[in-house]
DNA sequence: CGTAGTGTTGAGATCGATCAAGCGCTGTGG
DNA sequence: CCACAGCGCTTGATCGATCTCAACACTACG
């Protein structure tokens, strides 16, 4: 009955096998899907934090405004992503999510989990895996962003949106199509879109990456992880210590 | 009897009031603690992940080197701060972790975390919530250095210092004890020490911080607070959702 | 007294920001 | 069909914040 599985569960399914308690589970708290076109709002700063979001289609980004009128993005989210996990611990919401494309997301209540961490011991183990992974990324992206110079974030920048991608879709290979503008894109890895148009022409001039609209085609893909010291921690997840039901 | 209290529940407890099953259930996998002199290594970048730990004294900082020789210091860690956290995705750590004053630390091993996930969800929600804050941390910071100047760095960590300090000891007030050297603090917001020393100047300078020696003391916390942007992520954690039992 | 660690200060170099202009493409409306 | 506006990208010129390098002061410690 794959109508009736959890998105969150298809998304998850990735990583470890879940039990078919969990996932009557997770179908059972799911909330029906919506639909976002480019541009709409998801949720804003401030917001009450009521629910997560697993991505199914589209990409979305979540960002902070500064007092100066400039932008942080904090994260890109793909399909099988997690939208909410930072702002678990609080009552509202500390960023300002919408969607990049047109999208899809399965909302399910943040209220609810309460359920899943008394029942569901191996998803809330697998819930909390990937939370500890987009902190390391975040860790990653903070000492790339603190430490390297403008091309070596750039291609920071490529490197993790090509393994996420891969993720979900092995077969995504050398080419990716990306709707992430140049200045979108200063505003993730802290530099302007000027600074962003001469990296890729830095980049391209090395014969690393070519662009061709908006896909992106990777040529020389371990001068890319050398330039900005890239560890893949999209690969290697441990799921031995999970509670085995 | 407080011999036997966990440690990890005594600094847990500033947070929310934990069943006495999930306390001993804590006392039960808690090892002993460990005596740490400053500048000895608690573990290197590549080490098995084995072991979370519970600071029950001292300053301890989480950093990781770089390509060029340099060096960026992903976390201060306090007394009741959980280390390792950021790695529990992974079987190897991601980062180096060492003393930077005498400290004392109560490990225990990741293994038995799913024991805790079984037996113990509103320990787990718990434990969810503090990294999801942690998390959330990190955006504020990286927020911080990729768009702020060197002034308001310094002052984003100064106040994330103090703040974090007051949680454990609510007497701290506007003067603390310091070890962080200006190399190090450096090596946190993204500068050299001789920006920092700089940053320090212009701080002092507009009478919002004084430094004693190893003491900083803060005397207009609400210009440091414009200055960054600063939002207090200690105050206000979301503990209603958590499983009742 | 010598050494190591830490912080301060100055001078010059450098990288990315800022400002400004222009190009190509697209969608819109006359 | 054309004029125009809007958007994203590119390129050049200049500016400025921070880095780099270097020298020096101070302290602790043997």
């Amino acid at each position: 009955m794959p109508d009736h599985d959890s998105c969150l569960v298809s998304k998850l399914s990735h990583y470890v096998d879940l039990p078919a308690s969990d996932k009557a589970l997770l179908a059972r708290l799911e909330e029906a899907t919506e639909e976002y076109p480019a541009g709409r709002k998801v949720y804003t700063t401030g917001d009450p934090m009521e629910h997560l979001y697993v991505v199914q289609v589209g990409w979305f980004c979540a960002y902070t405004g500064l007092a100066d009128g400039s932008r942080h993005v904090v994260r890109i989210h793909h399909p099988g992503d997690v939208i909410g996990f930072p702002d678990l611990a609080f009552r509202q919401t500390s960023v300002d999510v919408v969607a990049i494309d047109h999208g899809r997301l399965c909302p399910f209540e943040k209220s609810v989990l309460d359920v899943v961490l008394e029942e569901a011991p191996r998803l809330t183990a697998l819930l909390m895996t990937l939370m500890s992974r987009e902190y390391v990324i975040f860790i990653d992206t903070l000492r790339a962003i603190s430490r390297m110079n403008a091309p070596a974030r750039l291609a920071f920048f490529i490197l993790d949106l090509v393994n996420r991608l891969r993720i979900v879709n092995p077969r995504t290979g050398d080419r990716f199509y990306c709707p992430v503008n140049q200045t979108m894109t200063g505003d993730v890895i802290g530099l302007t879109n000027v600074s962003v148009s001469r990296s890729w022409k830095v980049l391209e001039a090395n014969g690393w990456v070519e662009r061709d609209d908006n896909a992106v085609i990777i040529h020389d893909e371990k001068a890319l992880r050398e330039a900005c010291d890239y560890a893949d921690r999209y690969k290697e997840m441990d799921v031995d210590w999970f509670p085995k039901r």
